[in-house]
DNA sequence: CTTGACCTTCCTATGATGGAAAGGTTCAGG
DNA sequence: CCTGAACCTTTCCATCATAGGAAGGTCAAG
Protein backbone atom coordinates (compact mmCIF):
# COMPACT_ATOMS: atom_id res chain seq x y z
CA UNK A 1 0.00 0.00 0.00
CA UNK A 2 2.16 2.91 -1.21
CA UNK A 3 1.24 6.46 -0.63
CA UNK A 4 -1.07 5.67 2.19
CA UNK A 5 0.00 8.78 3.41
CA UNK A 6 -1.27 10.83 0.68
CA UNK A 7 -4.32 9.45 -0.10
CA UNK A 8 -5.51 10.14 3.37
CA UNK A 9 -4.03 13.45 3.13
CA UNK A 10 -6.42 14.03 0.21
CA UNK A 11 -9.24 12.71 1.89
CA UNK A 12 -11.13 14.73 4.97
CA UNK A 13 -7.99 17.33 5.10
CA UNK A 14 -6.68 17.56 8.34
CA UNK A 15 -8.25 14.59 9.76
CA UNK A 16 -6.28 11.65 10.68
CA UNK A 17 -3.04 12.60 9.85
CA UNK A 18 0.62 11.89 11.26
CA UNK A 19 2.21 15.69 12.51
CA UNK A 20 4.13 17.21 11.81
CA UNK A 21 4.63 16.73 7.84
CA UNK A 22 7.19 17.32 5.50
CA UNK A 23 6.90 20.08 2.89
CA UNK A 24 5.28 17.95 0.11
CA UNK A 25 2.31 16.91 2.40
CA UNK A 26 1.70 20.35 3.87
CA UNK A 27 2.01 21.78 0.13
CA UNK A 28 -0.93 19.14 -0.81
CA UNK A 29 -2.78 19.89 2.41
CA UNK A 30 -3.33 23.73 1.65
CA UNK A 31 -3.20 24.02 -1.68
CA UNK A 32 0.06 25.42 -2.07
CA UNK A 33 2.94 24.91 -4.24
CA UNK A 34 6.29 23.22 -2.05
CA UNK A 35 7.70 26.21 -3.89
CA UNK A 36 5.39 28.99 -2.65
CA UNK A 37 5.73 27.40 0.92
CA UNK A 38 9.35 28.13 1.32
CA UNK A 39 8.72 31.28 -0.15
CA UNK A 40 6.39 32.48 2.43
CA UNK A 41 8.80 31.20 4.92
CA UNK A 42 11.45 33.79 3.87
CA UNK A 43 8.63 36.10 3.37
CA UNK A 44 8.20 35.98 7.30
CA UNK A 45 4.67 34.92 6.87
CA UNK A 46 4.83 31.40 8.89
CA UNK A 47 6.52 31.36 12.12
CA UNK A 48 9.74 29.65 11.98
CA UNK A 49 9.48 26.25 10.57
CA UNK A 50 11.00 23.03 12.70
CA UNK A 51 13.63 20.87 11.41
CA UNK A 52 14.40 17.30 11.12
CA UNK A 53 17.74 16.09 11.83
CA UNK A 54 18.30 15.70 8.08
CA UNK A 55 17.08 19.49 7.25
CA UNK A 56 13.63 18.73 6.24
CA UNK A 57 10.93 21.32 7.66
CA UNK A 58 8.04 20.22 9.51
CA UNK A 59 4.85 21.35 9.50
CA UNK A 60 2.47 21.17 12.11
CA UNK A 61 -1.48 21.71 11.73
CA UNK A 62 -1.36 25.05 12.44
CA UNK A 63 1.18 25.35 9.94
CA UNK A 64 -0.89 24.13 7.05
CA UNK A 65 -3.76 26.35 8.37
CA UNK A 66 -2.07 29.12 7.94
CA UNK A 67 -0.76 28.44 4.77
CA UNK A 68 -4.64 27.41 3.74
CA UNK A 69 -5.61 31.42 5.20
CA UNK A 70 -2.62 32.95 2.88
CA UNK A 71 -3.93 30.57 0.00
CA UNK A 72 -7.71 31.98 0.41
CA UNK A 73 -6.57 35.63 0.61
CA UNK A 74 -4.07 35.07 -2.45
CA UNK A 75 -7.42 33.55 -4.43
CA UNK A 76 -9.17 37.08 -2.83
CA UNK A 77 -6.19 38.93 -4.43
CA UNK A 78 -4.66 40.37 -1.77
CA UNK A 79 -0.72 41.18 -2.05
CA UNK A 80 1.65 39.39 0.08
CA UNK A 81 2.09 42.74 2.13
CA UNK A 82 -1.54 42.87 2.88
CA UNK A 83 -1.68 38.97 3.54
CA UNK A 84 0.90 39.30 5.85
CA UNK A 85 -1.02 42.27 7.47
CA UNK A 86 -3.51 39.89 8.12
CA UNK A 87 -1.78 36.86 9.32
CA UNK A 88 -0.62 39.16 12.06
CA UNK A 89 -4.48 40.35 13.02
CA UNK A 90 -5.40 36.41 12.61
CA UNK A 91 -2.63 35.76 15.27
CA UNK A 92 -3.60 38.06 17.55
CA UNK A 93 -6.61 38.11 19.60
CA UNK A 94 -6.42 41.74 20.58
CA UNK A 95 -7.09 42.57 17.23
CA UNK A 96 -9.74 45.03 16.10
CA UNK A 97 -11.81 44.16 13.25
CA UNK A 98 -11.84 47.62 11.86
CA UNK A 99 -8.32 46.89 11.30
CA UNK A 100 -8.98 44.18 9.08
CA UNK A 101 -11.65 45.89 7.65
CA UNK A 102 -9.74 48.79 6.37
CA UNK A 103 -6.87 46.46 4.82
CA UNK A 104 -10.24 44.36 2.88
CA UNK A 105 -11.73 47.90 1.91
CA UNK A 106 -8.63 49.30 0.44
CA UNK A 107 -8.15 45.75 -1.53
CA UNK A 108 -11.72 46.31 -2.63
CA UNK A 109 -11.11 49.88 -4.16
CA UNK A 110 -8.11 48.66 -5.34
CA UNK A 111 -9.92 46.64 -7.15
CA UNK A 112 -12.57 48.68 -8.24
CA UNK A 113 -9.98 51.13 -9.85
CA UNK A 114 -8.19 48.28 -11.62
CA UNK A 115 -11.41 46.72 -13.24
CA UNK A 116 -12.83 50.30 -14.24
CA UNK A 117 -9.47 51.32 -16.04
CA UNK A 118 -9.57 47.57 -17.52
CA UNK A 119 -13.45 47.96 -18.79
CA UNK A 120 -12.44 51.35 -20.79
CA UNK A 121 -10.18 49.59 -22.53
CA UNK A 122 -12.52 47.06 -23.43
CA UNK A 123 -15.11 49.48 -24.26
CA UNK A 124 -12.18 51.51 -26.58
CA UNK A 125 -11.44 48.17 -28.21
CA UNK A 126 -15.33 46.57 -28.80
CA UNK A 127 -15.79 50.13 -30.88
CA UNK A 128 -12.97 49.25 -32.72
CA UNK A 129 -13.86 45.65 -33.52
CA UNK A 130 -17.22 46.58 -34.25
CA UNK A 131 -16.19 48.97 -36.85
CA UNK A 132 -13.02 46.47 -38.26
CA UNK A 133 -14.72 44.21 -40.92
CA UNK A 134 -12.09 41.84 -40.56
CA UNK A 135 -11.35 40.33 -44.15
CA UNK A 136 -8.47 40.44 -45.75
CA UNK A 137 -8.34 43.77 -46.79
CA UNK A 138 -5.45 46.11 -45.10
CA UNK A 139 -7.66 48.81 -44.06
CA UNK A 140 -8.36 48.57 -40.04
CA UNK A 141 -9.93 51.00 -38.06
CA UNK A 142 -8.20 49.10 -34.90
CA UNK A 143 -4.71 50.11 -36.70
CA UNK A 144 -5.74 53.36 -37.73
CA UNK A 145 -6.63 54.56 -34.35
CA UNK A 146 -3.44 53.05 -32.81
CA UNK A 147 -1.74 55.26 -35.59
CA UNK A 148 -3.08 57.86 -34.15
CA UNK A 149 -6.82 58.58 -33.17
CA UNK A 150 -6.88 61.97 -34.84
CA UNK A 151 -4.70 63.17 -37.17
CA UNK A 152 -2.51 61.47 -39.24
CA UNK A 153 -0.78 63.68 -41.58
CA UNK A 154 2.10 63.48 -43.77
CA UNK B 1 16.24 81.51 -25.21
CA UNK B 2 17.06 78.24 -23.86
CA UNK B 3 14.66 75.12 -24.48
CA UNK B 4 13.45 76.24 -27.44
CA UNK B 5 13.85 72.77 -29.08
CA UNK B 6 11.55 71.48 -25.85
CA UNK B 7 8.75 74.33 -26.02
CA UNK B 8 8.03 73.25 -29.52
CA UNK B 9 8.34 69.73 -29.11
CA UNK B 10 5.13 70.16 -26.53
CA UNK B 11 3.24 72.62 -28.66
CA UNK B 12 2.10 71.15 -31.63
CA UNK B 13 3.63 67.58 -31.44
CA UNK B 14 5.47 66.46 -35.20
CA UNK B 15 5.37 70.20 -36.60
CA UNK B 16 8.54 72.32 -36.97
CA UNK B 17 11.23 70.15 -35.61
CA UNK B 18 14.79 69.59 -36.57
CA UNK B 19 14.88 65.81 -37.36
CA UNK B 20 16.60 63.26 -36.43
CA UNK B 21 16.15 63.97 -33.18
CA UNK B 22 17.89 62.23 -29.84
CA UNK B 23 16.21 59.85 -27.37
CA UNK B 24 14.59 62.64 -24.89
CA UNK B 25 13.24 64.73 -27.75
CA UNK B 26 11.68 61.24 -28.88
CA UNK B 27 10.62 60.12 -25.57
CA UNK B 28 9.20 63.81 -25.01
CA UNK B 29 7.21 63.44 -28.41
CA UNK B 30 5.94 60.00 -27.84
CA UNK B 31 5.28 60.13 -24.24
CA UNK B 32 7.21 57.33 -24.01
CA UNK B 33 10.17 57.69 -21.00
CA UNK B 34 13.61 57.09 -22.62
CA UNK B 35 14.36 54.21 -20.33
CA UNK B 36 11.63 52.16 -22.43
CA UNK B 37 12.42 53.46 -25.71
CA UNK B 38 15.42 51.38 -25.05
CA UNK B 39 13.59 49.17 -23.93
CA UNK B 40 11.65 48.47 -27.10
CA UNK B 41 14.54 49.03 -29.19
CA UNK B 42 16.20 45.77 -27.10
CA UNK B 43 12.82 44.01 -27.94
CA UNK B 44 12.87 44.60 -31.93
CA UNK B 45 9.81 47.01 -31.73
CA UNK B 46 11.79 49.39 -33.18
CA UNK B 47 14.02 49.14 -36.63
CA UNK B 48 17.64 49.39 -35.69
CA UNK B 49 18.18 52.63 -34.66
CA UNK B 50 20.84 55.28 -36.56
CA UNK B 51 23.46 56.64 -34.10
CA UNK B 52 25.62 59.60 -34.16
CA UNK B 53 29.65 58.94 -34.30
CA UNK B 54 29.32 59.65 -30.53
CA UNK B 55 26.70 56.77 -30.35
CA UNK B 56 23.84 58.78 -29.68
CA UNK B 57 20.52 57.02 -30.46
CA UNK B 58 18.71 59.48 -33.82
CA UNK B 59 15.09 58.95 -34.01
CA UNK B 60 13.36 59.77 -37.31
CA UNK B 61 9.67 61.05 -37.28
CA UNK B 62 8.47 57.64 -38.57
CA UNK B 63 10.45 56.30 -35.41
CA UNK B 64 8.44 58.78 -33.10
CA UNK B 65 5.65 57.60 -34.73
CA UNK B 66 5.83 54.27 -33.72
CA UNK B 67 6.84 54.94 -30.67
CA UNK B 68 3.65 56.79 -30.60
CA UNK B 69 1.69 53.97 -32.08
CA UNK B 70 2.93 51.53 -28.78
CA UNK B 71 2.02 53.85 -26.50
CA UNK B 72 -1.72 54.06 -27.64
CA UNK B 73 -1.32 49.82 -27.83
CA UNK B 74 -0.32 49.79 -24.29
CA UNK B 75 -2.71 51.95 -23.18
CA UNK B 76 -5.49 49.82 -24.48
CA UNK B 77 -3.87 46.87 -22.49
CA UNK B 78 -1.91 45.09 -25.23
CA UNK B 79 0.88 43.19 -24.40
CA UNK B 80 4.43 43.62 -25.58
CA UNK B 81 4.09 40.47 -27.73
CA UNK B 82 0.59 41.58 -29.02
CA UNK B 83 2.27 45.01 -29.81
CA UNK B 84 4.84 43.13 -31.87
CA UNK B 85 2.18 41.42 -34.01
CA UNK B 86 0.26 44.89 -34.38
CA UNK B 87 3.22 47.05 -35.23
CA UNK B 88 4.45 44.68 -37.97
CA UNK B 89 0.91 44.66 -39.27
CA UNK B 90 0.71 48.06 -39.34
CA UNK B 91 4.30 48.45 -41.56
CA UNK B 92 2.70 45.74 -43.28
CA UNK B 93 0.61 46.79 -46.44
CA UNK B 94 -0.42 43.72 -47.71
CA UNK B 95 -2.32 42.39 -44.18
CA UNK B 96 -5.59 41.62 -43.69
CA UNK B 97 -7.79 43.59 -41.37
CA UNK B 98 -8.82 39.74 -40.24
CA UNK B 99 -5.46 39.53 -38.61
CA UNK B 100 -5.80 42.57 -36.33
CA UNK B 101 -9.16 41.72 -36.21
CA UNK B 102 -8.39 38.08 -33.92
CA UNK B 103 -5.49 39.83 -32.00
CA UNK B 104 -7.61 42.46 -30.34
CA UNK B 105 -10.28 39.94 -30.22
CA UNK B 106 -8.39 37.47 -28.24
CA UNK B 107 -7.29 41.07 -26.10
CA UNK B 108 -10.87 41.57 -25.16
CA UNK B 109 -11.60 37.75 -24.24
CA UNK B 110 -8.36 38.21 -22.34
CA UNK B 111 -9.23 41.44 -20.51
CA UNK B 112 -12.93 39.72 -20.25
CA UNK B 113 -12.22 37.05 -18.52
CA UNK B 114 -9.46 39.31 -16.00
CA UNK B 115 -12.16 41.32 -15.50
CA UNK B 116 -14.62 38.60 -14.30
CA UNK B 117 -12.01 36.85 -12.04
CA UNK B 118 -11.50 40.30 -10.09
CA UNK B 119 -15.47 40.86 -10.17
CA UNK B 120 -15.92 37.54 -8.35
CA UNK B 121 -13.10 38.75 -5.83
CA UNK B 122 -14.82 41.85 -5.38
CA UNK B 123 -18.14 40.01 -4.76
CA UNK B 124 -17.17 37.96 -2.25
CA UNK B 125 -14.88 40.58 -0.57
CA UNK B 126 -18.01 43.42 -0.47
CA UNK B 127 -20.65 40.32 1.35
CA UNK B 128 -17.29 40.21 3.89
CA UNK B 129 -17.37 43.90 4.29
CA UNK B 130 -20.87 44.02 4.99
CA UNK B 131 -20.63 41.50 7.57
CA UNK B 132 -18.37 42.46 8.97
CA UNK B 133 -18.57 45.67 11.70
CA UNK B 134 -15.40 47.02 11.89
CA UNK B 135 -15.17 48.03 15.70
CA UNK B 136 -12.50 47.92 18.11
CA UNK B 137 -13.86 44.16 19.44
CA UNK B 138 -11.82 41.27 17.84
CA UNK B 139 -14.81 39.33 15.87
CA UNK B 140 -14.34 39.01 12.06
CA UNK B 141 -16.07 37.71 9.79
CA UNK B 142 -13.47 38.03 7.66
CA UNK B 143 -10.78 36.63 9.04
CA UNK B 144 -12.91 34.09 9.81
CA UNK B 145 -13.67 33.22 5.87
CA UNK B 146 -9.94 33.44 5.03
CA UNK B 147 -9.08 30.70 8.26
CA UNK B 148 -11.16 28.47 5.93
CA UNK B 149 -15.16 29.08 5.11
CA UNK B 150 -16.88 26.04 6.57
CA UNK B 151 -15.49 24.45 9.21
CA UNK B 152 -13.21 26.10 11.87
CA UNK B 153 -12.28 23.04 14.07
CA UNK B 154 -10.23 22.00 16.74
C1' DC C 1 22.33 -1.46 1.09
C1' DT C 2 19.93 0.06 -2.73
C1' DT C 3 16.53 2.63 -4.92
C1' DG C 4 13.29 6.00 -5.75
C1' DA C 5 10.70 9.55 -3.84
C1' DC C 6 11.44 13.33 -1.43
C1' DC C 7 13.91 17.15 0.38
C1' DT C 8 17.70 20.94 0.53
C1' DT C 9 19.83 25.43 -1.35
C1' DC C 10 20.99 28.45 -5.08
C1' DC C 11 20.33 30.44 -9.56
C1' DT C 12 17.39 31.97 -13.26
C1' DA C 13 13.26 33.55 -15.61
C1' DT C 14 8.93 35.82 -16.32
C1' DG C 15 6.79 41.34 -17.99
C1' DA C 16 6.83 46.11 -17.91
C1' DT C 17 8.79 49.49 -15.57
C1' DG C 18 11.87 52.44 -12.74
C1' DG C 19 16.19 53.71 -10.40
C1' DA C 20 21.01 54.44 -9.89
C1' DA C 21 25.88 54.31 -10.96
C1' DA C 22 29.86 55.48 -13.72
C1' DG C 23 31.20 57.47 -17.59
C1' DG C 24 31.06 59.72 -22.45
C1' DT C 25 28.95 63.56 -25.79
C1' DT C 26 27.07 67.90 -27.19
C1' DC C 27 26.64 72.60 -27.38
C1' DA C 28 25.85 77.35 -25.77
C1' DG C 29 28.06 80.97 -23.21
C1' DG C 30 32.11 83.09 -21.62
C1' DC D 1 39.07 77.25 -26.89
C1' DC D 2 37.22 75.69 -22.62
C1' DT D 3 33.93 74.81 -19.22
C1' DG D 4 29.67 73.35 -17.34
C1' DA D 5 25.11 71.86 -17.77
C1' DA D 6 22.23 68.95 -19.94
C1' DC D 7 22.07 65.07 -22.20
C1' DC D 8 23.35 60.54 -23.58
C1' DT D 9 25.58 55.68 -23.02
C1' DT D 10 25.73 50.87 -20.84
C1' DT D 11 25.14 47.85 -16.97
C1' DC D 12 23.24 46.28 -12.84
C1' DC D 13 19.48 45.94 -9.57
C1' DA D 14 14.51 46.09 -7.95
C1' DT D 15 9.71 45.36 -8.25
C1' DC D 16 5.72 41.02 -7.59
C1' DA D 17 4.23 36.30 -7.35
C1' DT D 18 5.40 32.34 -9.38
C1' DA D 19 7.87 28.55 -11.64
C1' DG D 20 11.79 25.80 -13.41
C1' DG D 21 16.22 23.55 -13.08
C1' DA D 22 20.69 21.87 -11.16
C1' DA D 23 23.44 19.59 -7.84
C1' DG D 24 23.28 17.26 -4.02
C1' DG D 25 21.51 15.28 0.63
C1' DT D 26 17.73 12.41 3.33
C1' DC D 27 14.26 9.07 4.16
C1' DA D 28 11.88 4.78 4.08
C1' DA D 29 10.47 0.53 1.90
C1' DG D 30 12.24 -3.56 0.06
Amino acid sequence: MKHSHKATERLGALGSILWPVAIGAAARLSGVSAKMVRHYEALGLLPPVARTDGGYRQYAQADVRTLQFIKRARELGFSMAEIAELVDLWNNRKRASASVKRIAQRHVDDLTQRIEAMQAMQRTLLVLLEHCCGDERPDCPILEDLAGACCQMA
